[in-house]
RNA sequence: AGGACUAUAGCUCAGUUGGUUAGAGCGCUACCUUGACAUGGUAGAGGUCUCCAGUUCGAGUCUGGAUAGUCCUACCA
């Protein structure tokens, strides 16, 4: 083995030989496992989250598939529609072509292309990060089989009067043409302006106050032109005599009536709203209610039509008078905005304008101002199918852990909108919708289908549907249309329902819930009861950076997983940070943040090293700040692991370890060791069953470093190193040696895959073991009898008495090289047992020359003293200690003994602590308070002994 | 507007059903290249657990309130 841990040397290979032989396949033995993957944007490049998440899976899937379950993790990717088709069009604007110039065939030849390309960038990442996924079994959104089932279930919710078409007001996104979901408009807080517009009142009608007109706030001034009401409020004193009675809108003519409506706030504006029902969604509830027609004004860009288009509720085609104003045609709406403001003010009709605050709804993936607008789109019912999964939650079928994220669940669930499924986009699952030329619409699998079914002969011309689905319908179905739904598949049978589905909160709604929903209303157990997709929701905290700044290309603060695991230098970062940016001034910016927060660039920490810092950082928050310091600090602890198997190797390699039988002696050390493997092993598997993957690592490290190398690999030396130990004992210190080391790489293994391959493989002989690769050993589990409690006790003792002595090195300034001569003092017969078994590890540990023991009324020297329980350890001062620093460290642990025993006393003068706290509370109390009187007896009658003799 | 979450060492974070002296990594100080490891070892410094009140024999932990921050949902034209 080489001297440093060198992870780019081992990693990879392993990855290739694994795949290869097929280990990541299901066993086919046992109770199944499986994880679904949450199927990454195939365009895009995995980012921290994805390595944090894929981390946990891999580690889960590892552990489950060591502990002998039959374990699928299931891989795929998403077609992502409208981001994808953005990217292509982004690339084809380069050359100056539309998607328009190409056509629909076409441009989806090319995604096809661009999808080849970046698909395999992510799977390479995937091998780079370790995921033991099952590649045979990789699925696309986009593939034949899971395109059938998207078909398959699109049919079955419509026949279902679960999926309806309908005329709506919808969230429309004027810059990529198609309609989106709520989920997929985000508010932000912009500044804006209210402007105050006069209406005149017809027929002579005068308010309250005598004027002639009245006056309404809007923050959208262009969509007067598809006003058709005033709204006031019923209880509004100021309006009553006006309601029933009409407007003239100014600029267009038209008449409005005015009604009363709950929805108006009296205290807000003026009290008067106007009511635009195609543009607006709460106008459009308004004008329901008061059997207004809804009235588009704007065309799929936004931009004013020349005339109005009027339509009822049912989306019918109405007589009214659609005119609008000259010059207005074909105005983009903030231009139109513009004008409508000048001619009021030009009319004499613009009250004022005042600045204002407003929420302004936003394309989260093209920024553009959504527009409310009346289209023809498909929409799942939610309700119906909300239902059954509220219940699931509600009495456990599905967990969330950490649980709080239940009530998120139920807060949107019990609210839960029908959703808009249809967009206007070309890539993506085309909507098995056929139409003919009378305005019917069949919907099937197939055309030959709808043919069939309906009677429609080869003289009936039909065109399918242009749109295609949002791209979360066919994730929902993700966890059974990957498993071969709609047939009936065994591995359907085996591993549906999931065990967990590991993922971000971000995506809860848009994902989680859908895939419950969907799953939930299609497949079903023999007795019809419904399953569920997967029994647990384990909602991972979100990766930000050192700052705790969501990471984004836009910040420049992006971290790749694998520049972590390769390292990068200062420049290629910056480069690539700043490559590619939509505002190229943001560049000098990321330029300076970047050198600062690595002015070296990355140093390369490995695939292990990464894999344990995003488990460490796996705590039940909502959030973790990645910080890289910690991963140098486990990279470090890699290293410690490698050196650590170095020794043991150097020490067992062509020795006799016991791996063919004989007699063994175990030494204290190595009943400890065995002891504190057997706590630590049930500790795993709890922190495993509970996703304390933070806990769980830090057990490991904690064992593998303080207690492991610091402790166990320093008490072998003396046994090894021993010429006149006997064979067993020396058989059994090798045989613990390399028996604990074996162990910890098993545990280790789901989270550090490569570095504990790579040494398994060299010593598994050694530990008497077979087999050609770690990830398909038992994950070792405790064995209680195993644990013993004398051994730790007295290791205890041990380790007291040997951080005692260095303690008085330390503070002593004794160079540590020095051999001290050492007295014990008070000691019990328990200490005197002690010494006798231990007096080999303590010389050598302590770096003593002598242990001598005192008997009652022997005579003390003057010494340094520390205490081990009622033990007194001492250190002679003769020609080694300073009298004054002696001093001074007594008085100091005299001082914070008092504290300590001050403090305990008055917990037990406490007369209702004593009557009240339970029986094992207050001895341990007692037993406190004694140990700590007795310290301080002792300590100061050692501080009265220097005093004399100073 | 409603709801959720967070506040612990200089920094990033643990702290399970209330019960020893509140822990880890990084950073900091001193000493040490000793035959696994300087990506190391030994010893050490550093915390009024945001604030106030309450429950309790006992609160970092439970309850109420305040302050600060983050997020989600909804939205007043």
């Amino acid at each position: 083995m080489e001297k440093t841990y060198q992870p780019q040397a081992i990693e990879g290979k392993h990855y290739q030989r694994w795949e290869e032989n097929n280990y990541f396949q299901p066993s086919g033995q046992g109770d199944s496992y499986c994880i679904m993957i949450p199927p990454p944007n195939v365009t895009g490049s995995l980012h921290m989250g994805h390595a944090f998440q894929q981390t946990l899976m891999d580690a889960l899937t590892r552990y489950h598939r060591m502990a002998g379950r039959n374990t699928l993790w299931q891989p795929g990717s998403d077609h992502a529609g409208i981001a994808t088709q953005m990217v292509v069009e982004r690339q084809l604007a380069r050359d100056g072509i539309s998607r328009h110039d190409l056509g629909r065939e076409t441009f989806i030849d090319r995604v096809w292309q661009w999808k080849e390309e970046s698909g395999n960038s992510i799977t390479g990442q995937m091998r780079r990060l370790g995921d033991s996924v099952d590649w045979s079994r990789e699925r696309f959104t986009m593939d034949e089989g899971l395109s059938n089932a998207v078909r398959e279930v699109f049919v079955r919710l419509y026949e279902d009067d679960l999926i309806y078409r309908g005329k709506r007001l919808v969230n429309w996104d004027p810059k990529f043409h198609t309609a989106i979901s709520d989920l997929e408009v985000e508010s932000k807080e912009e500044q804006g302006s209210l402007w105050h517009f006069r209406y005149p009142l017809a027929d002579g009608a005068k308010t309250a106050e005598g004027k002639d007109y009245i006056v309404v706030a809007t923050t959208r001034p262009e969509t007067m032109l598809g006003d058709t009401l005033v709204a006031v409020n019923p209880e509004d004193e100021r309006y009553t005599n006006l309601v029933g009675k009409e407007v003239e809108l100014p600029l267009v003519g038209r008449r409005l009536k005015i009604v009363a409506d709950d929805y108006v706030d009296l205290e807000f504006g003026t009290g008067c709203v106007k009511i635009t029902p195609a543009h607006d969604f709460n106008d459009y509830e308004v004008g329901k209610r008061h059997g207004s027609v809804l009235l588009n004004i704007f065309d799929q860009d936004a931009a004013v039509l020349a005339e109005a288009e009027a339509y009822d509720y049912q989306g019918k085609p109405v007589d009214y008078d659609t005119a609008l104003p000259a010059g207005f045609a074909g105005l983009d709406r903030f231009e139109a905005r513009k004008k409508i403001v000048a001619d009021f003010d030009a009319a004499g009709l613009l009250d004022s304008i005042k600045d204002h605050t407003l929420m302004v709804p936003r394309g989260d993936r093209s920024d553009a101002v959504i527009e409310p607008w009346l289209t023809d789109q498909w929409y799942v019912s939610a309700k119906p199918l909300a239902e059954p999964t509220i219940k699931a939650v509600e009495n456990g079928d599905i967990q969330f852990v950490p649980k709080q994220w239940e009530n998120t669940f139920f807060a949107w669930m019990r609210d839960i909108q029908d959703w808009c499924i249809s967009r206007q986009l070309w890539w993506g699952h085309q909507i098995p919708a056929w139409y003919d030329n009378e305005g019917s619409f069949y919907v099937g699998r197939s055309e030959a289908d709808v043919r069939e079914k309906h009677n429609l002969g080869s003289d009936v011309a039909l065109t399918q549907d242009e749109d295609v689905l949002d791209t979360w319908f066919s994730s929902a179905l993700w966890t059974f249309s990957t498993l071969g739904w709609p047939d009936d598949t065994e591995m359907l049978k085996t591993f549906h329902p999931t065990d967990v589905l590991v993922t971000g909160f971000d995506i809860i709604f848009f994902w989680v819930a859908r895939m419950m929903m969907m799953t939930m209303h299609f497949i079903k157990d023999d007795d019809g009861k419904p399953q569920v997709p997967f029994k647990q929701v384990y909602i991972t905290p979100l990766i930000r950076d050192e700052n705790g700044q969501k990471m984004s290309k836009s910040k420049g603060n992006v971290i790749d997983p694998i520049d972590l695991i390769d390292g990068i230098s200062a420049d290629d970062l910056v480069a690539k940070r700043t490559y590619g940016l939509m505002q190229p001034k943001l560049e000098q910016k990321i330029e300076k943040a970047t050198r600062k927060a690595f002015p070296d660039g990355m140093e390369p920490s490995g695939t292990d090293a990464l894999r344990f810092t995003l488990t460490a950082m796996a705590s039940q928050g909502r959030d973790v700040n990645f910080d890289v310091k910690r991963l140098e600090g486990y990279r470090n602890f890699c290293n410690k692991i490698w050196n650590a198997a170095r020794y043991v190797q150097m020490n067992t390699e062509g020795e006799d370890c016991g791996q063919n039988g004989g007699d063994v002696e175990l030494t204290l050390a190595d009943r400890w060791i065995i002891s504190g493997l057997q706590r630590l092993e049930a500790d795993l598997e709890r922190y495993y069953s509970n996703y304390r993957f933070d806990l769980m690592s830090q057990a490991l490290y904690e064992f593998i470093w303080n207690e492991y190398c610091d402790w166990y690999l320093e008490l072998s030396k003396p046994v090894l190193w021993d010429d006149n130990a006997s064979a067993e004992r020396k058989r059994g210190t090798r045989r613990t040696l390399v028996r604990v080391l074996e162990t910890l790489l098993r545990l280790a293994h789901p989270v550090m895959p490569f570095i504990t391959e790579e040494i398994w493989l060299s010593i598994k002989d050694l530990a008497g073991k077979t087999g050609d690769t770690i990830m398909l050993q038992p994950y070792p589990r405790a064995d209680e009898t195993k644990i013993d409690a004398t051994a730790e006790a007295d290791a205890e003792w041990l380790k007291g008495v040997i951080v005692g002595i260095r303690n008085i090195r330390g503070e002593m300034n004794i160079a540590p090289g020095k051999e001290l001569p050492v007295l014990f003092q008070n000691g019990s017969s328990e200490d005197q047992r002690r010494l006798q078994e231990n007096e080999t590890f303590l010389k050598t540990l302590a770096k003593l020359e002598s242990i001598t023991w005192l008997n009652e009324g022997d005579d003390a020297p003057p010494a340094s003293t520390q205490l081990v329980g009622q033990l007194k350890v001492l250190v002679p001062l003769a020609g080694l200690i300073d009298v004054a620093a002696e001093q001074a460290r007594l008085s100091k642990a005299i001082d914070k003994a008092k504290q300590d025993l001050a403090r305990v006393e008055g917990k037990l003068s406490n007369e209702s602590f004593v009557s009240k706290a339970p029986e094992a509370v207050i001895a341990k109390e007692r037993e406190k308070a004694e140990a700590l009187a007795a310290s301080v007896r002792e300590l100061e009658g050692q501080l009265t002994q220097l005093d004399e003799l100073g």
